[in-house]
DNA sequence: ATGGTTGTAAAACAA
């Protein structure tokens, strides 16, 4: 089984691309981040037509998650267990070949000290509780999604700019950390030890030219499906053709 | 350089 993540900016703005990916690189699952739009405007059709059913949890404008697949999933649940009505898209989960996956768009959180920071670092405290009271670590659980935040120095490019600003700040790495100490472990790192691989870089000022990127996009899985990783990459690819999302998609494959 | 780019949606806001 191979799964994905993908950080689409806009899952309409960006249908050619995400078509086109799925037609060569064939992953079994591809978990989307940042739809920016709500579950009717969501084009499942087309991704009926080329074989991958639709899980979805839209919003108007921002946010927005989903999870493709070619076998059908189940147990769907949108957003946290107490989440209030009207709490942003950000997370869905569904059971696919008896891993479940779970997706996430971890908030930007803006700038260090701003409301948006703090309710980054809370949105990602109440994702590890909601690990500690959904699942055991001795199931097959996979997190994956746009984490917005860079774990260590070696997924920055240049970490003495990075340092203390947001996606790269320390409470946000020990937030990171937190979650991770679960029970996960990075399926990237299970197979690839050094930096400069990235996963976004900024539109701006030539970044992605000059791989001035952060690897902020992460599948992480507990230790049953650690053992069955067989591979993880970054496929720079979608990020060279026209009208890009900022970000790339990260692949895991698993012998399931 | 107090900037730069992209998407949504119709002027700012979020990333």
């Amino acid at each position: 089984m191979r799964l994905a993540t993908w950080n689409v900016n806009s899952i309409n703005a960006r249908l050619p691309l995400v078509l086109k990916w799925l037609e060569v690189a064939k992953p079994d699952v591809l978990c989307l981040q940042e739809l920016k739009c709500v579950d009717e405007k969501f084009p499942a059709e087309e991704f009926t037509k080329l074989g991958y059913n639709s899980a979805v949890f839209g919003q108007r404008t921002y946010n927005g998650v989903a999870i493709l697949s070619r076998e059908a999933s189940t147990n769907i649940q949108r957003g946290f267990p107490d989440d209030e009505e009207g709490a942003h898209a950000r997370l869905i989960a569904a059971t696919i070949k008896g891993v479940r996956v779970v997706n996430v768009y971890i908030p930007n959180g803006q700038f260090v000290g701003s409301d948006k920071y703090r309710f980054k670092l809370e949105w990602m405290r109440r994702l590890r509780r909601f690990f500690d009271e959904s699942y055991e670590t001795k199931e097959r659980v996979l997190l994956c999604g746009d984490f917005n935040v860079a774990p260590e120095e070696r997924d920055v490019h240049d970490p003495a700019l990075w340092e203390g600003h947001v996606l790269f700040s320390k409470r946000e790495r020990a937030a990171l950390m937190n979650i991770k100490d679960w029970g996960f472990t990075d399926a990237f790192r299970l197979h690839t030890e050094e930096g400069g691989h990235y996963s976004w870089w900024d539109y701006r000022q030539g970044a992605f030219r000059r791989n001035n990127g952060l690897r902020i996009d992460h599948i992480w899985v507990s230790e049953p499906l650690a053992k069955d990783c067989k591979e993880s990459w970054i496929d720079k690819e979608p990020r060279t053709w026209e009208r890009p999302s900022d970000h790339t998609p990260v692949v895991a494959r698993f012998r399931i």
